[in-house]
DNA sequence: CCGCATCCGGGGCGATACTG
DNA sequence: CAGTATCGCCCCGGATGCGG
């Protein structure tokens, strides 16, 4: 554990989740939940597996992720974050904003998941009308296993898989789903360019973008 | 430049910002404003030379810094944060506000600048009665510059530097003014414990301490 | 299969020396 | 003062092995 030494609160917090594959471990656990280790592996492209074991250790260490025995029909342990390890979402939300000008392209040779957009969504979308009947959209992004959002008490949730009886499906390749996300485009903008979508149009529009990168309230 | 290739928002700003030494360097930009390289080193106690250069080329490609000649009075280049840069404030706070409680004590080998107080004191310090004139107080902790504090709008402003007139003074180890910034302790058991303090005894108490760690309100 | 440990090559990092 | 140059070292990445 190389450490700055230094008595600053922003130092000593990067002593703990600085190192590389740190957060996007935080990231993985925070979006799904507690994850078995080749769950984490699949959610974190390209890390090595005994960069995975070394994080998760150092992140017990310092209190942020509990491992634990699974309930019987699971074989092996889970892993899952501390309540100390949850109140990193700020600082993960912080990230995202400011990321979200640079969602704007996407490389060839860039990996995609796609519970990373439950995050955005929950950020960046919001109720309009949260005293009408709540609704839910289900996400199609390219091959990726489908997740959903929904409405509750105003606020927009996001979770992985498929939707009961979504009001509204997305469909289309990442970069469309992440510009109507993070309100760069219109949904009839992402139309034009090849999204899908099916449903009740007024159901997304519904769940407004916020102000999609600077200008946030606070 | 080692990236992470993921279409995340989180992975791609960790991308520009995740690097060791980074984010320390946009610390450093923010609390002091611009910076000669020097200033910066000296801010940055145990970084390379070569790692610093390469980090202000880095964040000024990725459009966080910007390198500009100074006023005549100062022959050499300034490094200061360009508007995307400032933007980065929110994930300091975030790092600063789930740093705190990793701040309770302090190493023996720890390094300490007296600026890397002014984040917290405006994070955590409120002004309790704003109708009432500004006040300011001034800190010196251990042998390091003094900084101060300022109420201004009901929030409190942190400058590095002596204050001219100041309502109170702050003097002793950096743990005990840490302690009261953050909320940890009251003046009284700062003081019980070596804390000098001078001036008016209601200054201080006007800038209530806020939720210190946890229950931040958002 | 799952959850690592081990080995090895390469590069980011850290310390020092040196220069315009 | 503001870097560049050089050199180890250790962290990281990739592959393989291996016990449960």
């Amino acid at each position: 554990m190389r450490t700055y030494g230094e008595y600053c609160a922003v130092a000593r917090t990067l002593d703990v989740i600085g190192q590389r594959w740190a957060l996007l471990v935080v990231r993985e656990l925070l979006l799904r939940g507690p994850c078995r280790y080749t769950d984490l592996q699949s959610g974190l492209p390209g890390i090595a597996t005994n960069l995975l074991a070394d994080r998760l250790r150092e992140l017990e260490r310092a209190g942020v992720v509990r491992r634990e025995a699974a309930r019987p029909p699971i074989a092996t342990d889970l892993f899952r974050l501390t309540d100390r390890g949850e109140q990193l979402r700020p600082v993960i939300e912080e990230l995202v904003r400011w990321g979200a000008p640079l969602m704007a392209e996407i490389g060839d040779q860039d990996t995609f998941q796609s519970h990373w957009l439950l995050t955005p969504a929950e950020l960046f979308l919001t109720d309009t009308t949260p005293d009408q009947p709540p609704v839910t959209v289900e996400i199609r992004a390219a091959d990726q296993p489908p997740v959903h959002i929904e409405t509750v008490g105003g606020a927009v949730r996001g979770r992985p898989g498929s939707a009961e009886h979504p009001d509204a499906i997305l469909t289309g390749p990442p970069q469309l789903i992440v510009g109507v996300l993070f309100g760069r485009l219109t949904v009839a903008q992402a139309r034009a360019r090849g999204l899908r979508y099916h449903g009740d149009p007024a159901t997304l529009r519904r769940l407004r973008a916020q102000a999609p990168t600077v200008d946030r309230p606070r």
